[in-house]
DNA sequence: GTCTATACAGTGATAGAC
DNA sequence: GTCTATCACTGTATAGAC
C-alpha cells in the first residue's frame, strides 16, 4: 500500500485542476489523436483522478471540443499584415508568404490540422471552427493587403478575394500537403524562404500593374 | 505490413473470402477511419467469421495496410495527360486542371486522403505510398505536358518541375483543404470548372511565351 | 480454411466516501 | 471537488473442433 504524496505547488500558481486537465488533454490529443487517447491517460498526465476530469467535462467529446476550439483560436489569432510597406511590394509579399508558411507548417499547426481532418466526420463543427480561425482568417488578412496595394497602385488586382486565395495556394504549394502526409518531417526555414520567393515571383508576374 | 493477398478471380467465382474481407474492410475504413472500425464489424460485413479474417491477415494493422495501399494505387493510376493538344494551350491546361480537380475532390479520394492524414503517425509508410501514387504521380504527368508545350513553343516554362507544382497548387486552391475539412460537402462540377479556369488564367499570365 | 466460443486487456463512465 | 474502487461493455486476438 503506497501512501499518496501530496505536493503543494504554492506560489507556482496551480491555476486549477481544470486547466491541468486541459493542458494534459491538449498534449495527448495533439500527439495521438482522439481515439487513441484514453481518459485514464489524460487523468494520469494531469495528476488528477478520472472522476475529477468528469467533474469538469461532461464526457470525452466535450473535453476534445474544448481543447480543439481553444487551440484553433490561439494558434492563428496572431496572423496580421499590418505594418507592411505597400511600396516595397515584392519584399512585403515575400514576408507575408514566409510568415504564412511558418505558421501553417509549424509542428503544432500540422498536428492540429491533422487531427481535425481525421475527426471532422465525427465532429463537423470543429472543421468549420478551424476553417474560420485558420484559413479564412489568414486569407482575409492577405486580401486586405492586396486591396490596399491595388489602391496604392503597386499591384493590379481586379478581384482581391480570389487573388488572395491564389496567393495562399501558391505559397502553400505542395509542401503543406506533404507535411500533412509525413509523420515527422521538419521543414527548414531555408525551404520556406525558397517556397515564398517562388510563390511571389509567379504572383507578381500575374498581378503587377 | 506485408500483403499476402491471394485473389482467385476465376470467371464468375466468388473470388474468395479474402477478397470479401478486403472489400468489406475498404468500405468500413473509408467511411469511419481506422480506430472506429472493429474486426467484428468487418467480419460481419464480409459474412465470414472473425477467425477467417485472421486466417488471411495477421492483424488489424496488416488488413488496414493492404486496403489503403491498394486503394491509393487504384485511385490515381488513371491520371494521364496524353492526347492533349499542345497548340490549344489554354484549352488543354483547363482540361488538365478540371480532370485533376475531379480526381482529388471525388468523395473516395477525399476519404482516402483524410484517413491517411489521420493515421500517418501510426503508419508512416502509408503516407509515403499515397504521396507517390497520388500527388507525385499527378504532378509528374503535368510536368511532362509543360515540358512538351515549352518545346513546342506554346509555353515558356524555365523549370517544369517547379511550374507543375505551382499549377497543381493553383488548381487546388483552397477547395481541396476546404473539402478535407468538411464532413460531406459535395463539389459541383460548375465550381470545379470555375476553379480550373481561374487557375489557368493566372498560370498563363505567368508562363505565356 | 472455417467455424463457435472465449480469453484477456482496456475503455468510458459512475458510486459513494470524505 | 476530489478521491478510490468498480461497473458494464467492447475491443483484438486465439483455442479447439470439424
Amino acid at each position: 500500500m503506497s501512501i499518496p504524496l501530496r505536493i503543494e505547488t504554492r506560489g507556482e500558481a496551480p491555476a486549477g485542476k481544470a486547466e491541468a486537465v486541459l493542458a494534459a488533454a491538449e498534449r495527448s490529443f495533439l500527439a495521438r489523436g482522439f481515439g487513441a487517447v484514453s481518459m485514464d491517460a489524460i487523468a494520469r498526465d494531469a495528476a488528477v483522478s478520472k472522476a475529477t476530469v468528469y467533474a469538469h467535462f461532461a464526457d470525452k467529446a466535450a473535453l476534445f471540443g474544448a481543447v480543439i476550439a481553444r487551440l484553433s483560436e490561439r494558434r492563428f489569432g496572431g496572423f496580421s499584415v499590418d505594418a507592411l510597406d505597400l511600396g516595397a511590394i515584392e519584399a512585403s509579399l515575400t514576408t507575408i508568404a514566409r510568415r504564412f508558411l511558418e505558421l501553417v507548417l509549424s509542428p503544432e499547426a500540422i498536428a492540429l490540422n491533422r487531427i481535425i481532418i481525421a475527426e471532422v466526420t465525427r465532429f463537423p463543427e470543429l472543421g468549420e471552427a478551424f476553417w474560420q480561425a485558420g484559413p479564412a482568417r489568414t486569407r482575409a488578412q492577405i486580401e486586405i493587403f492586396l486591396r490596399r496595394a491595388t489602391e496604392a497602385g503597386t499591384l493590379a488586382v481586379p478581384d482581391p478575394r480570389a487573388a488572395a486565395e491564389q496567393f495562399v495556394a501558391l505559397a502553400r504549394g505542395e509542401i503543406h500537403l506533404r507535411q500533412l502526409l509525413r509523420p515527422e518531417g521538419n521543414i527548414q526555414s531555408k525551404a520556406i524562404a525558397a517556397a515564398a520567393a517562388a510563390a511571389v515571383a509567379v504572383f507578381l508576374r500575374a498581378f503587377r500593374p
